[in-house]
DNA sequence: CATGAATGAGGATTCATTCAT
DNA sequence: AATGAATGAATCCTCATTCAT
């Protein structure tokens, strides 16, 4: 009926396989990654399946092949992102140490986990903007993420009992405290640098700001008077 | 597809003008005004311009009018936004006040303003998300922000002089400080809340983090050894 | 970002305007006639609303901004055809006619209806195949479409009254028994001609087909003994 | 978009073949009746080779492996219909029979046929609005359905030298007759339904409607004057 | 100062079909 | 005899923006 034009080149069209890996798992990752940097860089409503695709060795079909769509993709992406930095969480064996080293610890290592995953962060960031809808949706995510509280407060705890730590702060709020901080600096990072013309990646501002925070919560970890 | 027949739009009847003002400031301010609320909920690509015009008293045909452009108009709901914050910090005249006092009101106003504000947040969050590149566009910004850092650095020098304050923190690290908490807890309230199963946002808990805010920075404040 | 060859031709997109009526209801009843066809042609799923587009004097833009989408566009088709068919029986005027002589025409202008508005058989076929779920959706369709009924009814009535009509059959099973022939001889056309090799369309055979039709019914509504 | 992550595809798990049959005939079958029913419910557009797949104990792949194509499955589809239909025509043995008592049965038997086989009147719809093209690519079609023309035609010439029946009017067109209130009611029952507010599927609707078919045929068919 | 009508360019998704073993 | 993996080509739809008065 049409065949006239249609055999034309379609220059955006273009993007065939670049590789037929015959490996469902290794397309899977390689989508899941080129999501996770695109969904990173420009949120959910900005990102574009079309990107995606580029950023793969395979084509824009496989995506709804192997995820369905963009928001399922987009789901993907947010339980990974997840599901990593809880492993990360769970390597550090934090149960024997003593406590304010432990706590030490913990600081640091979240502080170096943001600091060392903008794009984790920017999730995030992008996720709250979504109210955290899409992840209310990903199946056995309080489950997942349990264990980062439980080991602050096994820490805290142990802490108390010690006598080391105060008792009257709870471990959750000890939890915001740290997160709160070791994220801002990376998520904000551009508004903060530009309104007051500094670079908060810098190594320098980094180890001032990772001793800061230690020396801050241990600080508030304290027993004693408060002011 | 749209499910329903009664959906059909009506484009005639839809995007005419709710009100003819004939008053240029007003029609610009209502678009502002919506747009910011758009642009808060949906974020810049998200953000839809025919969704702008639904939240106005005039049509689509308005905002390119008077603002240009999608662009353009998010990066006026940009400026006003931060010319708000700025105007909220310079109400405060903590120049006079005792420096333990005066620090004490700051971190509760700057906790106040973003719980006040949680569209403010999410602005920034979405301008971070985007690499803050709309606010660097916004002439005069480090003017318009440079005197919240004034602020508490004249109030920590004050501080210092009276011997209340330890001298070797930078004015900018309290402040990151302070702010990196207060804004967390409301731009973070949904994946922290969703993950904790808790709910930020309640009076109480509110009461609580603006508490051990306060303890927390007082007692980095304070002059003596570090653990 | 891409700069690339996104500027280069796309042949299949270049369906611009051909003309810019500056009319609404122009431009609507241009694409209304263009999707009767096209769908009447090939079906809710097989209409595509690229060939509409091609078929009307404006885009395929159009199409969304006045109707929506191609649902509401098939929705829209389907509620002209039923009131066009409703206006064409509503001026037959037989309420003052003689009952069998009002009946007798009655039954020609059905015939003659359908026989020359195959793309309106055609529509009620398709609709049939999605169980009317579409004209379910229509607001007051059954208001539109009582008269049908009223008319035949009046015409019964009057005929028992004056004792040439039997009266025991329901004015709707005559409206059936009408419709299902003059329906069935355009919608089942092709179907039948290849199976009996004739051609039902052919001006011999709907002489024939209208005569035995009106002496089937008038037989059917003679007082007396059934077999 | 998918609007829940659950129904992320996996397409490995899905597509893969639920029974091995080892029994090229019964698989066969087994996608032949999934394919008349995904056909008779959707048209052919309308109907998905993915939807087909899913009704079947084997993978889609097997639809090509053994009938080549969607088009192709659908035509076996139609054959397979009409060849259902004229066996169960030759079952009725009608030669014997007197020829009204012959007739009457002709006319109850192809009422519950219709009425039992709403599948098949669905797919005849169907294969009208496509102008019955895949039905002429049916080898014998016209061999095959011959015979049901023959039935009629013995009972009506057995009834006329009986001097039971009238002479002038042609076997087709009482045919055609009947055929297109037994049709139709089926056929058109949902557009039908919706605009009169009846269902006639009802059990006392269908016995009304089968008894004013036959009276209705019989008196057509008497001798004697025409109105 | 204001606007109703119109639209090009993209963007997400679906579908029948083929590849390679 | 059978199949898991992969895909080109549409196809529907959306969005910021401009035209013409």
């Amino acid at each position: 009926m049409n065949g006239d034009i249609q055999a034309a080149i379609k220059p955006g069209a273009r993007q065939g396989p670049k590789l037929r890996t015959n490996n469902p798992e290794r397309t899977k990752l390689d989508i899941l990654n080129a999501a996770r940097d695109e969904f990173a860089e420009h949120g959910l409503s900005g990102g574009r399946v079309d990107s995606i695709a580029e950023r793969t060795q395979t084509s824009k079909r496989m995506i709804y092949y192997y995820f369905g769509g963009k928001l399922a993709l987009y789901r993907a992406v947010l339980e990974r992102s997840y599901s990593d930095i809880r492993e990360a969480e769970t390597d550090l064996k934090l149960e024997t140490h003593d406590p304010r080293d432990a706590m030490v610890r913990l600081i640091e290592s979240t502080f170096d986990y943001d600091d060392a995953h903008p794009n984790f962060v920017r999730l995030v960031s992008i996720e709250n903007i979504h109210r955290a809808k899409n992840l209310a949706k990903i199946p056995n995510i309080q489950e997942i993420s349990k264990r980062a509280l439980e080991t602050i407060e096994n820490i805290i705890v142990r802490g108390q009992s010690l006598g080391v730590f105060r008792d009257d702060v709870p471990p959750i709020d000890i939890h915001i405290m740290i997160s709160s901080f070791c994220f801002f600096r990376v998520s904000n990072r551009y508004t903060f640098g530009e309104i007051f013309a500094v670079d908060l990646s810098q190594q320098e501002c980094r180890e001032r700001h990772k001793k800061m925070l230690v020396d801050s919560i241990m600080r508030l970890l304290q027993p004693g008077a408060s002011r």
